[in-house]
DNA sequence: AGAAACCCATGACAGATGTCATGCCCGCTA
DNA sequence: TAGCGGGCATGACATCTGTCATGGGTTTCT
């Protein structure tokens, strides 16, 4: 019997996961968490076999539940369920020591067939998914234009990034250049938007 | 028996609500739906009692599938559950004839209870949507206003919002200097960020 | 040591953008 | 019917941005 921890923000497709989980002969839902930091707190105590993770939760973002995790309980395979699947989640889950990623569109077939590959040492990741990262390809982006684009994100205008940068306003509108004609973008916002959508940020 | 329609886009998500609602004796998930445009389609031919319907979905966002059902089956109730309890959706949906509104969050008691309460002719709105969307105050954004903030949140530059909303692009840059004006930003992306975080777009 | 890549900055210029004034047309309402 | 608010447009102006050239400093690799 395969010990399962479920965390989820929302109530409602948490307990729905749970209930199609346990319809599993093989299956058992030990433990439930409502955000990042109970899932962790949680995992401590019942040391489950495999945690399925939400991605988005209120506190602790999950691929740092997973990496903590990984250290505090390597006996324990992580996977990663999501509604928005970013090629740049995937990459820093896989990091993370993640051994599932799956998009919240698969079938609960799906779903309990990659509980018991991670739970026996294998890894899945959503062929969807990684054709996307593979695309999407590694970061062109220098640390710095990242940084600067990250605070381009909420449409600040160039003298508030500078000053939150501690650059002066002419290095920034060279950084966003640049970072403009790598994402080919026609403006800052618009690179902003591609580079978080491919993960770079 | 309740016979109900479900529309999600997330396999894994809809699966399992069916399978949590099928758990009730007086109700019954008669089909099932992964976008709008299907939902529409198998509400005509299985005229269900209940519509429970995601609010993003690929093609036909959840409203406007309210909106159609309302006109073509009155003796069918619909409600919204969504992820992203936005006041605006709210409201638009509300206007649209959806009898229930519901975040991903609520437990599936309450999720069983609401679809009996709307095909009882009765609504029910979240506690905390509601107090949201009533504290978020109306918008100040005249229709066009708002149709063109909502264009520019993707970081297009002016001649493509001009384009896309069928304006020349001073006008666009009328509507969007009004709005900047409004939401207190100090610059269309702010505002267009602002705008949306009140629900407003 | 030299090349290459990155970090930081300045200056100049063109084009994009925000703001304001002005005008016309329409529908609603007092 | 007159006034008001909204939809749509134009023109002019100041400012903001994006782009490019240039240069000096640092680190890393060969």
């Amino acid at each position: 019997m395969i010990r399962i921890l479920l965390a989820d923000d929302e109530h409602l497709i948490r307990g729905a996961m749970a209930a199609l989980l346990s319809l599993e002969d093989d299956l058992s839902v030990v433990a439930q968490a409502a955000t990042g930091a109970e899932a962790l707190a949680t995992a401590r105590v019942v040391r489950p076999d495999v945690a399925v993770i939400d991605l988005q939760m209120p506190d602790l973002d999950g691929v740092s539940v997973a990496q903590a995790l990984s250290l505090e309980l390597p006996s324990c395979s992580t996977m990663i369920v999501t509604s928005h699947g970013r090629p740049g989640h995937l990459k820093r889950a896989l990091a993370a020591g993640v051994r599932g990623f799956l998009p919240k569109t698969v079938s609960s077939d799906v779903l309990a067939t990659v509980v018991r590959t991670v739970h026996s040492g294998g890894r899945y990741v959503d062929p969807a998914l990684a054709a996307e990262a593979i695309s999407a390809g590694d970061s062109p982006l220098t640390p710095r234009e990242a940084d600067v684009l990250e605070l381009a994100l909420e449409g600040a205008p160039i003298d508030e990034i500078a000053r939150r940068a501690s650059l002066s306003p002419g290095t920034v509108r060279n950084y966003l250049s640049s970072a403009v004609g790598k994402t080919g973008a026609s403006n800052r916002h618009e690179a902003a938007r591609a580079a978080r959508a491919r993960g770079w940020i």
